[in-house]
DNA sequence: CAGTGAGCGAGCTTCCGCTTGACTT
């Protein structure tokens, strides 16, 4: 580490972000060194719960490998440090933060203060050095309980799964209810029916000054039937269609809040496609480069010196009657609000450089704080009323028109609603008693819609409103329910529809069968059976931490810790002492869950056909365990599931894999295997190509295809071989060119010509590859390790990780 | 990334929240 020569630090302030350090060293000037911690630097440890329950659940910290190197530089900073400034946020993890820090770099309270501030301004920081203050143990106590519940929480019930559904499951205060929504929601799905009725529609034609207009307009009834719809449709043949009446109401529209972590998710999602992972990557290198303030955050406020840029903008670009000041609350539970809303640092800046995706994610977020302080937008909304002789229903057409377009000018938000319903249009003048023109009738059989399913937004969302999980989390605890194989996220072809439509043409009805695809769907998360087999006994054995209300009522005791009015021990002895209790009724009592299901006996052999989960997930099995013969298996296919196969599904699933013939004299098979259906031939395998080819259904030709394509794609693969050496190959991948050799992977510099590298050069990569590999499988593995490290007995993989100290970053 | 499902049973898995890396096949 280069020393750098610094004057004797007065003053070491210490935050929680590097970004943040940076800024606000920039206000505070030459007396202070201003460092960040990373975050929290301790954890409960991971042995015997890192909690002694023996002793009033004690909990033992350590500092995580991680966190060594910052700790120690911390620690002799401080040291040399007259004043040492605790600057972590102003919430319960904040607090500990700041308490951790005092702690493990032994601090002394006479030259320890605690500031806070919950905006990255000059007057603001300035503000928290004239008013430190000491830490707030209570605060710190709160997050103490709230650590050892989670700990608690997830680590008794995660075993129990283990033993009791397949290993390495997990539960915890947060994901499980999170599994629960989408499973819950699933089974809305299941069940749903949907229902159809003739909806009526019509285009009218009215004359202005000799122009002839056209609007559409819908029929105030549904029918039930395709007769109802067919009578009307003839009575309508000869009438007369009237205006009954014109209404015209103003209204206004108001802009959205300021974005909060879950906002930009939910919009950057809907707007811009982004997943939430994405959102908050990009977000985070706009954040680095200072172009936008800190993206974890629950607030929706905005710094003064913030709403002065935005409204200043706003003026000379748009004038004085498009300024309207606002402060927004937040509506959420739980929110902490330890920073401002997501804005532009420098709101006078309307675009960035970098990416195209951080200019998107920018522009976003630029014109969501501009509509912000925006005024209204002035709306006229007219109804328009069409009799038609003789008949009781009439039509409706309505109209919005914007008077005055005020924040709609820069920015509109978006809603999940598909767009069933095309948004209300300009409508021609009119007056009562005209008389309209029938242009065309039509009358469409529609279907309501079934629930819908969750994406990666709307969940966060909806975890939001019951007030569970953080900004910090939302991101993390979808990728974790997607690991544990509770969730796909995925896109569903749907399936064919039939409707009836008819329509009156020359003065008759006519009706035909048309087809529409239903239920499709584009991004969304797809709870899978072992989150239902899961979630199914969470909900039977621990109904009271999976219940929704679970986090809201174990903040509601964080707070009276925080208050100091509760013991923290107290608080989880109540907690622990009969959910241990259940834990371990439930280990002796419960059976093994499989979600098994019998669903009749095969007719060609009489054997028994069951569903239910088995190491590799869902399954049919075809007789029994104790027969003779050894039972077959066959995999379920991604959109069944085990609680709504039916016999004839399962039992369809052993045609599986078919012969389908003979290719090149080689056999060609088809399967369903651990990355779904494939082909087999000559040794390889081909992917089927998901919505297009069906696996009970494809026939030779199309499976020879595929071979071929596959062959295609391999060949485009391989760059170059070598006659000296089979194992080494110039390969073509995701990431540009790169050397295979012996089933690893080596970087190609940037300045050599792939096609060209001669066997020589090659070998050479792969040597200077093995040697900068080792130093990075001593840091970066961890986990990877743990679970395939058995093979390879190739490079020296014995070293244990604990060459760290001279890992030192140069 | 490979197309399984049995069986000894050792040893491992796991939580939530606060931060940023390292760098892929």
């Amino acid at each position: 580490m280069a020393k750098k020569e610094k004057a004797t630090e007065e003053n070491l302030v210490i935050v929680e972000s590097p970004a943040k350090a940076k800024t606000i060293e920039k206000f505070l000037g030459k007396n202070y060194l201003v460092k960040s911690s990373f975050g929290h630097i301790r954890d409960l440890a991971k042995k015997d719960f890192g909690i002694d329950l023996a002793h009033n659940y004690q909990p033992q910290y350590v500092v995580s490998d991680d966190k060594k190197e910052v700790v120690n530089e911390l620690k002799s900073l401080s040291k040399n440090a007259q004043t040492v400034w605790l600057a972590s946020d102003e919430d319960r993890e904040g607090e500990a933060i700041a308490w951790h820090l005092s702690e493990t770099l032994e601090l002394h309270s006479d030259k320890t203060k605690r500031i806070v501030f919950h905006e990255i301004t000059k007057d603001a920081i300035l503000r928290a050095i004239e008013t430190p203050r000491d830490i707030d143990s209570n605060l710190v106590n709160a997050q103490q309980a709230r650590r050892v519940l989670d700990r608690l929480v997830g680590f008794e019930l995660s075993p129990v799964l283990w033993k009791k559904v397949k290993p390495s499951l997990s539960a915890g205060r947060v994901q499980s209810v999170a599994v629960r929504l989408l499973v819950e929601r699933e089974r809305e799905i299941f069940d749903f029916k949907a229902e159809s009725a003739f909806r009526v529609s019509a285009i009218f034609s009215v004359e202005e000054k000799g122009k002839k207009n056209e609007f559409k307009a819908d029929l105030n009834h549904r029918f039930k039937t395709a007769e109802e719809a067919h009578a009307f449709l003839e009575s309508c043949s000869d009438a007369n269609f009237k205006v009954a009446s014109v209404t015209k109401k103003p209204s206004t529209k108001t802009p959205a809040a300021p974005f909060t972590t879950s906002t930009l998710q939910q919009e950057a999602a809907r707007k811009l496609g982004f997943s939430v992972g994405q959102t908050m990557s990009v977000a985070q290198k706009l954040y680095e480069a200072g172009k936008i303030t800190y993206m974890r955050t629950d607030s929706v406020n905005l710094a003064k010196s913030a709403v002065n840029a935005v409204v200043s903008s706003i003026k000379s670009e748009m004038g004085d009657k498009y300024v309207k000041v606002r402060q927004y609350k937040t509506k959420s539970k739980g929110a902490q609000e330890a920073h401002e809303a997501i804005r532009p640092t420098y709101p006078e800046i309307d675009s960035v450089g970098g990416t195209a995706t951080e200019k998107k994610l920018y522009d976003l977020i630029y014109k969501r704080t501009m509509a912000s302080q925006m005024s209204d937008a002035v709306i006229e909304k007219t109804t328009i009323n069409i009799d038609v002789d003789g008949q009781k229903h009439h039509f409706v057409a309505s109209g919005e028109v914007v008077k005055f377009d005020g924040f709609l000018r820069v920015y509109i938000e978006s809603t999940d609603q598909e767009e069933d319903e095309e948004s209300a249009s300009f409508l021609p003048p009119m007056q009562q008693n005209d008389l309209l023109d029938l242009k065309k009738l039509e009358a469409r059989q529609r279907f309501s819609q079934k629930p819908y399913r969750y994406s990666e937004a709307s969940l966060v969302r909806k975890l939001e409103e019951l007030g569970i999980g953080r900004p910090s989390t939302y991101a993390p605890t979808i990728s974790t329910i997607q690991q544990r194989g509770y969730v796909v996220k995925e896109d569903r072809q749907g399936s064919p529809r039939p409707y009836q439509y008819l329509w009156l043409e020359n003065g008759t009805v006519k009706q035909e069968e048309k087809t529409e695809m239903a239920n499709a769907e584009r991004n969304k998360l797809f709870p899978t059976d072992i989150a239902m087999v899961v979630n199914d006994f969470l909900v039977n054995y621990f109904p009271n931490v999976v219940s929704y209300d679970f986090t809201a009522k174990v903040e509601q005791e964080f707070d009276e810790i925080a208050l100091g009015k509760v013991e923290w021990q107290k608080a989880i002895d109540d907690f622990y002492k009969p959910f241990h209790h259940q834990v371990e009724e439930t280990l002796e009592k419960s059976e093994r869950k499989t979600g098994e299901r019998i669903l009749g006996n095969d007719p060609k052999t009489g054997k028994p056909v069951s569903v239910r989960i088995g190491r590799f997930g869902p399954m049919a099995q075809l007789g029994s365990s104790e027969d003779e013969e050894k039972p077959r298996y066959a995999p379920l296919t991604r959109e069944q599931h085990l609680e709504t196969i039916t016999f004839e599904e399962a039992l369809k699933l052993f045609d599986l894999p078919r012969d389908l013939g003979t290719y090149e004299d080689k056999k060609v098979v088809v399967g369903i295997g651990r990355f779904g259906p494939y082909v087999r031939h000559d040794g390889k395998f081909a992917s089927l190509k998901k919505g297009i080819d069906d696996p009970m259904t494809i026939d030779l030709p199309r499976a020879i295809e595929l071979i071929e394509e596959k062959r295609e794609r391999d060949n485009k693969k391989t760059i170059k071989t070598f006659e000296e050496d089979k194992d080494l190959q110039v390969l073509n991948g995701r990431w540009g060119p790169y050397i295979s050799y012996k089933k690893k992977n080596y970087k190609i510099p940037k300045d050599k010509e792939a096609a060209s590298l001669s066997y020589d050069e090659c070998l050479k990569l792969v040597e200077e590859g093995d040697k900068t590999k080792k130093t990075k499988s001593t840091k970066g593995k961890k986990k990877a390790a743990s679970t395939k490290s058995t093979t390879k007995s190739g490079t020296k993989t014995k070293k244990k990780p604990e060459a760290k100290s001279t890992s030192k970053s140069k």
